[in-house]
This record gives structure tokens, sequence and C-alpha cells, in this order.
DNA sequence: TCTGGGGTCCTAGGACCC
DNA sequence: TCTGGGGTCCTAGGACCC
């Protein structure tokens, strides 16, 4: 039986979210920031038409917004979050395998279904999907997973919202039309390479020779090419459940210059790092801490220090008290900060540990609970409901959100109201 | 004034071993 | 005159994704 898979592609994914909570959005340019409101990362098709481009600063649009009168919003992760979840349990309930793969897109492997059968199915999805959460998907469906999402681009402009591009007779046309720059896994990098070979369409990658490709590419570029031939080289993934590495770090909402804000600031992503240690059941012993100015600017400095615990561990204030002797060290005056960040490497399950638990200093039972008890805390009753003071208590420096929605789906405090 | 955050995988090159 | 070679592991950096 012939492989199938579905893309399920979630339509200005952000935007639609702000819109199932606020009519008013409807029909109008409607943008969201990155965090701190920084750039431009959705935007509602009216937008897209002004044009408004993708991913630029918001400031450089200040204009365009003003003349046309567009609807500007902060980004509001915990509902985006929360209305994700809320669509990937809708395909679930139908999926016979699947792979969530990103916040608002979906493989589904449709292996076993007639071509007239798969797009009924999808067809029913997008309905569904749409009726129960209110959010707008597209389905592109293909032999592999990077021609599903070819036909998902197909299936965003077309009035069905759903395309299937098996045994599609003009599928080397739609591949023709296609900038070699918009197939999955081909970033910038590639795109200039394989421009200054000729190969500027998704129909001449298809065709290109592979010596050259597993040359300049690698071998994830040989996958790409095979796979837009039809050949599968990408299957549904089992979810990933534990990280490889934890990021934390946020780009401050001013400009900070003291070690003490510094210090707060790492804490404070010291913290919600290890927290999401804990919670994938994980254990570290080296991290890294780093601090940026701002990049665009002359005089731009970086640094960052490795830190070492002496054993593994997930107990927030050994890593918050390493991390500010760090700082101290890469910390230069006179600087002005935009950012603080920690990554958390070397993760191991937090079972693998049990030798040195009756030794110093390490993460032990007693320590282990103590966590426990804060996590519970903070899930039952709002995340920092618990804090370390080494946290802060202005936090002068916290990224801004100014136009941001309520959490309406999470907090009881925020419900949408009905007149 | 204002330029995101959080991930993945692959590769080349060096260290080290026999 | 002649100065091994192959394997493994680790790391940093670069590419990509949303």
């Amino acid at each position: 039986m012939k492989r199938a898979y579905a893309l399920v592609d979630c339509n200005n994914f952000y935007v639609s979210c702000e819109r199932v909570f606020n009519p008013k959005l409807e029909g109008v340019p409607v943008v969201v920031l990155s965090n701190n409101d920084g750039c431009i990362v959705a935007r509602s098709n009216e937008a897209k038409a002004i044009p408004i481009p993708f991913a630029v600063p918001a400031f450089q649009c200040r204009e365009t917004f003003r003349k046309h009168k567009v609807r500007v919003l902060s980004s509001n992760y915990t509902l985006y979050a929360d209305m994700s979840r809320r669509v990937m349990d809708t395909l679930r309930e139908f999926a016979y395998d699947m792979e969530v793969y990103s916040i608002d897109e979906a493989f589904l492997s449709l292996v076993g279904l007639e071509k007239e059968r798969r797009g009924e199915f999808c067809s029913f999805l997008r309905k569904t999907v749409r009726q129960w959460t209110g959010i707008p998907v597209s389905i592109g469906i293909g032999e592999t997973k990077t021609l599903a999402k070819v036909a998902s681009k197909v299936a965003k402009k077309s009035d069905e919202g759903v395309f299937d591009i098996i045994d599609y007779p003009y599928a080397d046309n739609v591949l023709e039309g296609m900038d070699v720059s918009d197939i999955w896994g081909v970033g910038p990098a590639y795109t200039k390479f394989l421009y200054r070979y000729g190969i500027t369409t998704a129909l001449a990658l298809k065709k290109a020779p592979e010596p050259l490709v597993r040359k300049k590419m690698g071998v994830m570029g040989v996958r790409t090419v095979r796979e837009l031939n039809g050949r599968s080289c990408f299957w549904i993934e089992p979810p990933q459940t534990k990280r490889k590495g934890i990021l934390s770090s946020k780009s401050f909402g001013r400009p900070v210059e003291s070690l003490k804000e510094l210090n707060e600031a790492a804490a404070t992503y010291v913290t919600r790092a290890v927290e999401k240690l804990r919670s994938q059941r994980s254990v570290a012993s080296v991290f890294m801490v780093f601090i940026l100015t701002n990049r665009f600017k002359e005089d731009y400095y970086s640094n960052s220090y490795l830190c070492r615990l002496p054993a593994p561990s997930a107990y927030t204030p050994d890593f918050i008290r390493a991390a500010q002797s760090a700082m101290k060290r890469i910390y230069k005056p006179g600087k002005k900060y935009k950012k603080v960040g920690v990554f958390i490497a070397d993760i191991v399950p937090d079972d693998s540990i049990q030798m040195a638990v009756f030794e110093p200093g390490s993460y032990n039972t007693k320590r282990q609970e103590l966590m426990a008890v804060v996590d519970r805390i903070n899930e039952q009753w709002g995340s920092n409901v618990v804090d370390y003071a080494a946290t802060g208590v202005k936090k002068g420096w916290r990224m801004r959100r100014r136009m941001c929605s309520p959490q309406f789906t999470t907090n009881w405090d925020e419900l949408p109201e009905a007149s």
C-alpha cells in the first residue's frame, strides 16, 4: 500500500487564536509581534496583502500600521499553547498515526486510504477542527513529508483548503512554479548555493545531481531531494519527551547596566530552565550563562561561562549560586546589556544518579522533595507563587508586552465575557 | 527609543588510542 | 631518502525548523 502523509497547518495561527476570542479582529489587518514586541511573527491575510513582510522589526512598520489601521498585538504564548493543544487533541481523535511537528503543524499518516477517501477525510478534519476550536487549517497530502509540505502551500491558496499532490498529473508544474527556498530543509544558505548552480525551482532541485547535493548540503540535502522524488526518508516520529538541551533567555525591555539586575535576570532564567529540567525528570551538571549587548550597535560585546556543578542536580539554588559566580566573571561594567540567557546541556535522566545521593551537597532526597513541593504549588496556584529572592522584586528589566490579549483560556480571572 | 525564543541534526577537525 | 593509519570520541560551529 502506498504511503501517504497529510500536513495539517493552522492558517496564520497566532492571529487566528486572537480572532477566536476577539471577533472585531475579523476582516481587518492584524499582526502579532515576537517577544519584547520586537518582530512581526504572524500576519492575517489582510496584513499580508498590504503587504507587510514577515519577520521585520515592528518599529520599521510603524508608518504602515498607522496608514492601514493595522491591529498590532503582543504575543500571548500561554493562549497559543493552549489553543494548539486543543487543535492537536481534535486531530488525535481521528488520526491513526500522528506527529505534532510544531505549535501549529501536525503530520498524519494516511496509509491505506484511497485517493477519494484521503480528500474526504482531510476535508472532514478541516471542518471539525474549525468547529471544535475555531481555528482554520489547510491540509496538504503527499507521498512524503516534504511533498505534503509542498501540497500544503497549494492548499493554503485554494478555496477547498485541502490539496492532494499524489498522482496529481501536473505535480511537476506545481514544483516548477515553486521557488527552491520554499522547500522544507532549504534555508538561506542553501538557497544561495543552489541559485549559483541555476537550481532555482523545486522542480530543478528534484532533478539535481545527487553528488553535488551530497557535497554541499550533506545527507539532509540528499534526503530532501529523494523526498521530492517520492522516496520517503522522514517518517512519523514518536513524541519527544526529553529535550537534549534547555535554553532560557530573553531580551530586556530596556538596556540593563548593573550587575545586580543581570544577576536577577540570570536567576530568573535559571529558575525557568531548571523547572523544565525537573518536569522532564532529568538532571544536569553543566550549563552555560551568557550575556549580550545589542548586536545592531557598535561596541557589541558578548561573553559566556560554562558552569560545572560538583554532581548532576536539578536543585534550583545550586544553579542560581553557580550562575551568579559566572556572571561576576563575564560582566563588564559600562556596557548596555540587551539579553541574558542560560543553556543547560549534558542532560541525563534523574534515575541515573542514585549512587551519589548520600554525598554532601548532592541532589539528595530532601532536596528533591523540596523542589517537588515548589513545583506543585506553582503548578496549582500559578507560576512564581513560590519564587527565589535572587530573581529580584521589581524586575524592571522584564520584557515589553504592551498590547497583550488576556489569558482567555487558562486564567479564571480573564475568561472572555459574553454580553 | 525600538531588531524573538527555543529547538534539532550534521559535519569537520582535533585529541587520543592502539 | 624515509616521518602510519585507522578508529572513536568530543566539541564547536553551521545549517535548518517553527
